[in-house]
DNA sequence: ATCCCGAGGG
DNA sequence: CCCTCTGGAT
């Protein structure tokens, strides 16, 4: 691994220790709604619409006997609401029928339900079963490429970057501490360049570029 | 490439 | 007003 890569990492991990997943959850078919609703949204807005769901929903047959009019009633504050109520709805309606209503294991089988891409599905894959997974959305893939990991715009491209430049036991991770730090400093609008750690590694800086 | 789509911040 | 938020399906 580059020495610049390491030194980013380290000082990464000093600065957000011990992180945990972002979206709460107890169980894996949380998650799953969890990660669903988070589409173009914040976590912060995505955990103030799941504490009051959750203790209602406990698994995708609570889904199908409240109903998708209902659950679009309780995600209305969340944006793509109707789509969202939708996939979870089907999403729901296939774990019972194809999984015996649990959350399946491979990414194959995650990226087939309705609602769940690489990105979703990636992220029960790490959180919830432990196989390593890079998911790329728009906080890792704005970081990265600021970083100079990866030019690409494209998650799959920077996916596969990230994936050459990292071990697969830091995956999970890097994922998470890229997202803090995205959303701490490295921000999409004003990143907060002055007040970060890793500037003097970090190619936007044009002093610091060089070595 | 386009659509979905509310909350929050600037 | 504007832009952004842990995207995915068509």
């Amino acid at each position: 691994m580059d020495k610049r890569i390491k030194e980013i990492l380290h000082l990464l991990a000093g600065e957000y220790p011990h992180i945990g997943p972002a979206l709460n959850h107890k169980n894996p078919f949380q998650l799953l709604v969890a990660v669903i609703l988070s589409a173009q949204t914040t976590d912060q807005q995505v955990n103030k619409v799941t504490e009051k769901l959750f203790t209602r929903i406990k698994g995708p047959a609570d889904i199908l006997e409240m109903g998708s009019s209902w659950l679009e009633k309780q995600i209305r504050t969340l944006g793509l609401f109707r789509r969202k109520s939708q996939h979870i709805y089907e999403t729901s309606l296939q774990l019972m029928e194809k999984h015996g209503g649990c959350v399946p294991h491979t990414r194959g089988e995650l990226q087939n339900l309705p609602g769940i891409g690489r990105k979703s599905a990636g992220v029960i894959l790490s959180t919830v079963f432990g196989v390593p997974a890079l998911a790329v959305d728009t906080h890792v893939a704005r970081v990265s490429r600021r970083l100079g990991l990866t030019d690409g715009s494209n998650p799959y491209v920077v996916e596969e970057d990230l994936c050459r430049l990292l071990p697969p036991d830091l995956w999970t991770m890097i994922h998470r501490r890229f997202i803090a730090h995205g959303r701490k400093i490295c921000r999409a609008r004003k990143p907060l360049c002055d007040e970060c750690f890793l500037l003097p590694h970090c190619p936007q800086n044009f002093f610091g570029s060089g070595k």
